[in-house]
DNA sequence: GTCTATAGATTGATAGAC
DNA sequence: GTCTATCAATCTATAGAC
């Protein structure tokens, strides 16, 4: 990892580190010695280790961000003008198939991916509330165009299914799709690419389900 | 919480702080302070704080499995004596309604709930093969379920599906039904049963959907 | 079984030379 | 910006008196 500069090494093996260790569960020192940077340098350019986290969340999260928001947006413009409801489907896309590509798009994406996911469940405020806050208006935001495209079902059914999405996605999401047990005994799992599809399948008909 | 004994006032304080603060993120210090007992207790009890985590866990979700697994059964055998496949909204039932009923029968039951679902999304494999190795049959028969029930679907999307559903059931089980964001600009969230009615009719219109 | 005391290791953070 | 060295706090675990 050494072709970059000592921020962005520290900013990579962090990432890698906090997604497959837990957060609490890495120490400084671990990635310092990972990416082969001097402890001391963390503070020098983040100065703690919880700025540190901030930062790893940050870099990337508000691309990916900005980028599902539009395609969001997309949508529900294109719709208006048509004078038609967006569909869900394409609402649903709008929202994962970002994250998808960005998780393909390098080794440290996924990893942070994952560090996402997992961080939806943290029981540590502290530490969940780095994502929800940078999460909150991309949820608004689909929450109402789910409004639009299911004006039959009321706002707070809406509300509770966009969270049992949220669970779902980031559940595959932490998982980063491998398979939960690796036993003989199962069926052997789905490729990448069905699961995904299938991951839309199965949310699309979760969130339009009758009343 | 002074009413038991050493052993189970500090199982107790576990499952509190290892579910609200983070199995890693939690030290033995604050559990034993926070039900008046001696440090040296933990170790004279349990051994290590990994089998205090292992033991936190045992003691809940082996009576909640066995619960679990006969009512799956029940209907599996119910259906073999009708002659007919058994449904996909008996098996979820059967799978999810214990686990609520269980959760609400004491305050330390729903932590436990909360830390089973945080648990899944664990990225220290010592700690998720904690629960992983308990709720394996448990897993493999609702898989067998839905084989029955949904014949025309491949045992591999099946599988994958189940993991879906294992993901919103989790993330449902760990926010312990708690709205995701307390914000006012969002409708106000469902109350407990019909959060649960939704749960049911989500994840049921998930695994049923076409292939 | 419960306690005090402490070992032994690790942690996040910092001071100060270069 | 990068390094060495170290502080002060915290951690799990254990030894040994009672």
């Amino acid at each position: 990892m050494p072709p970059s500069d000592t921020k962005t090494r520290i900013l990579d093996g962090a990432e890698r580190l906090f997604a497959r260790e837990g957060f609490h569960n890495t120490s400084l020192r671990a990635i310092t010695s990972l990416v082969g940077a001097n402890l001391a340098s963390v503070n020098y350019h983040f100065g703690s280790k919880d700025a540190l986290l901030q930062a790893v969340i940050e870099r990337r999260l508000l691309p990916l961000n900005q980028i599902r928001e539009a395609k969001i947006k997309e949508v529900l413009t294109r719709a208006r003008e048509d004078n038609t409801p967006p569909t869900v489907e394409a609402l649903l896309r709008a929202f994962i198939e970002p994250t998808l590509e960005f998780s393909d798009s390098s080794p440290g994406a996924r990893d942070f991916i994952s560090l996402v996911g997992r961080s939806l469940s943290e029981p540590d405020e502290t530490v969940r509330n780095c994502f929800l806050v940078l999460i909150f208006p991309l949820f608004q935001l689909l929450l109402k165009g789910l409004c639009e495209a299911l004006p039959h079902l009321p706002q707070n059914i809406l509300l509770a299914r966009l969270q049992f999405l949220m669970g779902t996605v980031s559940y595959v999401m932490c998982t980063g799709g491998r398979s939960f047990f690796s036993n003989t005994e199962l069926p052997s799992p789905l490729d990448q690419k069905t699961q995904i599809q299938q991951l839309l399948k199965y949310a699309l008909a979760g969130l339009e389900a009758a009343e």
